[in-house]
DNA sequence: ATATTCTACGAAAACGTTTTCGTGTTGACA
DNA sequence: TGTCAACACGAAAACGTTTTCGTAGAATAT
């Protein structure tokens, strides 16, 4: 077991000094080039790499970003992930990732944890937890510290930094004019509780798609699911619900879900109790995932793009940690002038699938 | 903006030497009484924590696991990955996730970078692409730099070190057996091309449980279904090569699919073609994942319990590793004794859904 | 009063880099 | 021959820690 070559060994086999060695490796013409050559060979046969710990602790930055999500067996999460990582990797960047399981104060250790230097910004998606309690004092901090943030999707208007968030107001008022239009009559919404952010927007789209198209909003026709619990694991509560929502509205035509797994839930339930999708009813959800595409009948859904999140979150987080690199080599470090923030929204699209006609 | 505050800048300020802070705060007793108050509600004020990049410079040692997998947008990896951080996380330890997207390049070229300083072991499961060029010197290498690997799921025998498998063979044989009891006939199975080592080994399964109830294996039964491209962005060739599948073996009573979206496909498939599951045909998959859970009729399928196996291989990285402390304390580096390395097996588990009587 | 042991702290090295600055040697030039 | 620049390299600092060792002064023992 040979551990990795260091500067030190290499300056020590060849006689020369550590400084020479550095210099050779990086085509210094400071050194001869015959110095160079022999240092440079003896690099390569060793196979050395530079430290990276090494470097970070030098440079004063890790080249590494830290994501922070809520939960990471998730469609929509683990395609941000993967779009962050994709331009993380192209832009040099490594990326470590936490796990807040929806919690507020795992949410806070895992920030202080990885805010202790081990990277050099944040791309993060608040807790529901934290949502509720309304406390951002720990993202605020870590700002102050002069460490960036980039919120997408669950974002809030008390923390100042770029945000990426997914169109979701217009992304329901699509979904429910295209119930409308498809000659639905009575339109219902599963949704969550309002604290989350994106399902209250969602649900404000459905009433602005409904206002838009002279339909009278009736409070009877939206079900509020509270998944403070578990969802997942609790498939049968989830059921019992739809099925006690839609035995008491019979008339329902169409649906409009906020996410992926109310939709498929609410058209299993629906053909249980005899409907035909989309003939008796038709469903639209929200988050194109695995589960719309494989659905029977297949789903039509709002797609968020969620790999275009992560991209522009990388690429958000990226321009910023580098724009501070080339300000502070300015020796006018235009200090008070408050950067502003920016936000990006992505658009969404309607995936039409065979739940809709 | 304030950056974060130093044992240095402490020093300074309160007139007394970097290490007597850096005592003070250890509570080391060489320090008086006085100055460690003082130096302790100091650093309390203003937040002092140490630097995590400074500490692993000193230490030798980042207190990170990478992780190495193909892809993320994918229940099981996702579902390893949350084990890994949860254990990772409660024993101290941070998580850096490379995707090498199956391919052989990114995973050497992600291994590299990561090797050089920024981890202490990895977690990885294996690439496509590797598996088919049956290179594996980058393991072997990091191996040899003195960082451990602990493999899952897709495991080879070429490289020597930790691993946690999932019994896919007897996995297969219960599920076969199964259908074999629910009173089929005409078993079919749909399985990937052999190189992925799981896939060959479900094969195998299907076989030895035909044979132990006394069947004999039909090669038209056998659909092997060539995944080298993006099969979730071809469901069309998917879903036609099943059509044509069944189609000219319309007495297929059984399906038995190494994965959940052949599963699903299958289901799919099958109804549209008049047959009734589970009446007509009874279906069972492979990897517990959203899909069987939620699909109509939900399937049947072997669970890998990939939480289980992300905790494992973190168990067992992480012990490697904090051993490999001790044995360095010890002056009697043990060191020719070549340490055996542990093989795992995680027991599968068939979750009855409504796809099998 | 002298010798010895604590007590409480500081200096310095080490981890592996990069970079600034200093310096001895050589060659050119007047 | 003396001056100066160019060349090729080394020493040292710095990033932020921890830890080993040394030591001044106080306390104790003789």
């Amino acid at each position: 077991m040979k551990r990795k070559i260091t500067l030190k060994q290499i300056a020590k086999e060849l006689d020369v000094s550590v400084s020479t060695v550095s210099k050779a490796l990086s085509n210094s013409k400071e050194i001869s080039e015959d110095t160079t050559q022999k240092i440079q060979a003896f690099a390569k046969l060793y196979n050395y790499k530079p430290n990276n710990i090494a470097l970070s602790l030098k440079n004063r930055k890790t080249k590494t970003i830290g994501i922070l999500i809520p939960e990471i067996v998730h469609h929509f999460f683990s395609t941000v992930i993967r779009g962050i990582e994709r331009v993380a990797n192209r832009r040099g960047y490594n990326v470590i990732v936490g796990l807040s399981n929806e919690s507020f104060t795992k949410e806070i250790i895992n920030m202080e944890m990885l805010a202790n230097g081990s990277i050099d910004g944040f791309i993060l998606s608040i807790s529901k937890e934290t949502l509720l309690k309304q406390d951002y004092h720990h993202f605020n901090a870590t700002i102050n510290q002069g460490i960036p943030i980039v919120m997408f999707d669950r974002v809030v208007n008390e923390v100042d930094c770029d945000k990426v968030i997914v169109d979701d107001f217009n992304g329901a008022v699509k979904a429910v004019k295209r119930l409308v239009e498809n000659d639905c009559k009575n339109i219902a919404l599963i949704t969550t509780m309002d604290y989350v952010s994106v399902g209250r927007l969602r649900t404000q789209g459905y009433l602005e798609a409904l206002q838009l198209s002279g339909i009278e909003a009736d409070s009877n026709l939206i079900l509020k699911i509270d998944d403070s619990l578990d969802v997942e694991n609790n498939l049968d509560v989830l059921e019992t619900e739809i099925v006690q929502f839609l035995k008491s509205n019979p008339n329902i035509d169409g649906i409009f879900a906020v996410n992926e797994l109310y939709a498929v839930s609410a058209m299993k339930v629906a053909r249980k109790l005899g409907f035909k999708i989309p003939d008796d009813i038709q469903v639209i959800g929200f988050t194109d995932g695995v589960l719309s595409k494989h659905a029977t009948p297949s789903l039509t859904t709002v797609s968020q793009h969620g790999q275009k999140i992560g991209e522009q979150s990388a690429n958000l987080l990226i321009d910023r940690l580098e724009a501070e690199d080339a300000k502070t080599e300015q020796y006018f470090t235009n200090n008070e002038k408050k950067s502003d923030f920016i936000k990006v929204v992505i658009e969404t699209e309607i995936i039409e699938r065979e739940s809709t006609k």
